[in-house]
DNA sequence: GCATAGAATTGATCTGGATCAATCCTAAAT
DNA sequence: ATTTAGGATTGATCCAGATCAATTCTATGC
């Protein structure tokens, strides 16, 4: 099971042959459980290991001179922690979870041979970093171009495609383990403007959230109201569902989790 | 000369053997000049060259529904164009010449197929992309955290510093072809606003910016201004000086260019 | 059931940047 | 020298979001 979560992401994207999926499986061994809140890696840390995420949420972030916090990026199951392993020598950002989880810990050294020695694997993982940064992108694009109300439409617009790429979208039903104080410092906006957004969307009947559960009630309504781009996050092929959180896809040929009419 | 700013600048990163120096000088062939505002590629095309920036800017940009354009990313002589063909199938983002200058294409296969057989080049590339990253996520961090005047100061910063590394500023002077309407777009800010914080630099005595030339007159003072950190551009070791832009480096241990006292 | 603490919500007010609208510069073209 | 056009600059006003300040929920734990 473990192993497989790293296997199935990457050869989403490059084939992967038995060979590789067993040089996979190998180094990616033993699962641990993480603490709610646990920092992985701090700010200017020397990286020495890679995580992988199992389970639960984690967040990239990046603090102000004046305290504020900027998170850059939110990790879900199945992402790979940090491969700025390869050439940071220092951390440029910290990472910390969000809710508790499960990780697995791979470390630079083991990385770097199988890297070396799998041009496969070294592409697939090369891969990943691309994606990410494309989403990179799209949030700078977010916040710089798009209005509170678009910007927050547009953030659950990625993170209901994302999670349903991983399988964890049921019936337009999915875990939103941010606060609102969190959504804000992922799009620049003040806890009490995100609230107000997001009842305005409520008011819309686009979506609903309370407990840290998101429910989508129009999807196309969302997409409009966020300018969102399906194809922005350049999913190759849907990610086959993942052990105990699968699901059967209804439609294989929706390239969003359909929204309950 | 040509093949060398390829060579030299993954040689930053990683260190290259004569091999691998050959086989980078023999896919970087003929330099072409291109033309001021030329798309190299356009949102949606299908990636299939590499584009090697020997002289001029260009810009990543995207265009939002409303037609707005953020720019994601300003590229500098030595950087490469584009890495995400390895990916992309379409791509997310266009990418469009500032100021005329010169280009070397490689072609995607070329690419690919050298990539494949070189392990030190593969990962010397992965690092630049890696690199990319780290700039955008402080991109992201400058327009969702950061007021309109650290802003502006933060930008002219990481230029300054990469212009640096390139052997492009002298006396604390550099080329700055961005119009303040362009800098908007990179800052998520109006072109009026840009002006009116760079003649608060300028009354500051920090900077001066006329007729496209970048003047840093007190470098701390415009550090403290942005609240940037100068390690953040992660420079291993400082690029060597390129070709006819060159300059010897007064200082090898400062790690910013001097600004003129 | 009651207390507690972390969130969400709501209202009132303020302000950093956006907008709108003229000029003003300056370098190249005739 | 004069026109022209792309930028820069400046001033006046507006408004999306920030700030400040209470409440109100809601899930705990006792």
């Amino acid at each position: 099971m473990t192993s497989n979560a790293l296997t199935r992401k990457l050869d989403r994207w490059e084939h992967l042959s038995d060979d590789d999926q067993v040089t996979l499986a190998a180094i990616s061994g033993r699962i641990e459980p993480v603490a709610r809140h646990k920092q992985l890696i701090e700010e200017g840390d020397d990286p020495r290991i890679v995580f992988l995420l199992i389970e639960g949420w984690a967040i990239r972030y990046k603090i102000l001179p004046d305290g504020k916090r900027q998170i850059v990026a939110i990790l879900l199951p199945g992402d790979l922690c940090d491969i700025h392993v390869f050439i940071l020598d220092r951390m440029d950002h910290g990472i910390a979870m969000l809710t508790a989880g499960k990780i697995v810990r791979i470390p630079k050294d083991t990385m770097l041979a199988v890297v070396d020695q799998n041009p496969a694997i070294a592409r697939a993982l090369w891969w990943t970093t691309l994606v990410d940064e494309a989403v990179l992108r799209e949030w700078l694009v977010n916040v710089g171009g798009r209005n509170a109300y678009a910007r927050v439409a547009h953030l659950l617009c990625e993170l209901y495609v994302r999670m349903g790429n991983v399988g964890l979208v049921t019936d337009g039903r999915m875990s939103l383990p941010l606060t609102q104080a969190d959504l804000g410092q992922a799009l620049g906006l003040t806890p009490v403007h995100v609230n107000r957004m997001l009842s305005q969307l409520r008011g819309k009947g686009l979506v609903t959230f309370r407990a840290f559960q998101l429910r989508i009630l129009d999807l196309d309504g969302l997409i409009a109201a966020a300018g969102f781009d399906p194809g922005y996050l350049h999913g190759k092929r849907p990610e086959r569902t993942i052990g105990s959180w699968s699901r059967p896809r209804r439609n294989s040929t929706a390239k969003l989790p359909e929204s309950p009419a």
